[in-house]
DNA sequence: GACTAATATTACGCACCCTAAATAAATGAA
DNA sequence: TTCATTTATTTAGGGTGCGTAATATTAGTC
């Protein structure tokens, strides 16, 4: 019998989710090196990646309640208020009550936020191609895939 | 000569990427979707997510400078101050300037900071495993090749 | 030793992000 | 009608994350 040191007592499932080289901590690492990219490109147009996020829904689809976008994007409400109210400072959006339903409130695309539908995309396009430089397309396609699979699991 | 709807003259490599069907909101939904179930599990111990990263650097290599920690995780400086500062509150750590070199702040595991690495990994385990249902081996390994790729691509 | 430059960290402000509680309007049963 | 319940949203508060500026200490130069 041989005695090993006690640092190195650890299984070797525990060892391999340890940050930051678990996969866990490298996926939001991914994440996060991607939203400072996007961000210094948003930061001199005063825009946020959460602008973006939101203006995205409302291209596909105008006068969404927030209710809808926070379903959409799977986030929670509270959250949204704020950057709404920013965006709306801003002149990207406006709010109106539903004539309807008075308790939701519709989210509108200004002129402004329109607009941005021509020059915001090739900057996503950009920074996604930058990061799958070296991948094949049936390997885009597979981590893809994956990645779905993973969202599914684990909502 | 055959006209299209004003609202689907977007070229289909800008449709792609627009949140939140893109593959980058859907790297950052799956990356805060984890956060949200780990929190969930960690908030009964009063602690975060990071928290738990931090730990995991310190059970790796005790006594580190608070820059070594920063560039470890690849997180911005600023960022790691107000951590440390609810952590050394919480009793995990405490700081201590180094006897050489008096600008550097060395961060060293409590006792409870110490113990808490046979409480978290597994918690850790579980949430990777419920996230990778249904992927074989070579998926797994596949998925976590290309996530090391982009990150290399994207850093 | 005094001045300057470089390094490590902290302080502050803004934008997310989550939870829980509060507000307001609509709905449905007594 | 009335009132409790449900639904939509906002508010409040704490933690995360980034950039920039300020502070403290060390190291290099005269």
């Amino acid at each position: 019998m041989t005695s090993s040191p006690v640092k190195q007592k650890l299984p070797q499932e525990w060892q391999e989710v340890l940050a930051p080289h678990g996969l866990g901590y490298r996926i939001k690492l991914l994440s996060q090196l991607l939203g400072r990219k996007f961000q210094e490109r948003l930061e001199p147009l005063g825009l946020t990646p959460f602008h973006w996020v939101v203006l995205c829904c409302l291209w596909e689809e105008d006068g969404l309640a927030t209710s809808s976008i926070s379903e959409k994007l799977q986030q929670v409400g509270g959250t949204l208020t704020g950057v709404l109210d920013r965006m709306e400072e801003r002149g990207l959006i406006r709010r109106e009550r539903d004539s309807q339903d008075r308790r939701i409130w519709r989210i509108w695309l200004t002129e402004a936020g329109e607009q941005l539908r021509e020059v915001l995309p090739p900057i996503a396009v950009e920074i996604r191609d930058s990061a799958l430089i070296g991948l094949s397309q049936s390997e885009r396609q597979h981590f893809s895939d994956l990645l779905d699979r993973m969202i599914v699991n684990i909502s």
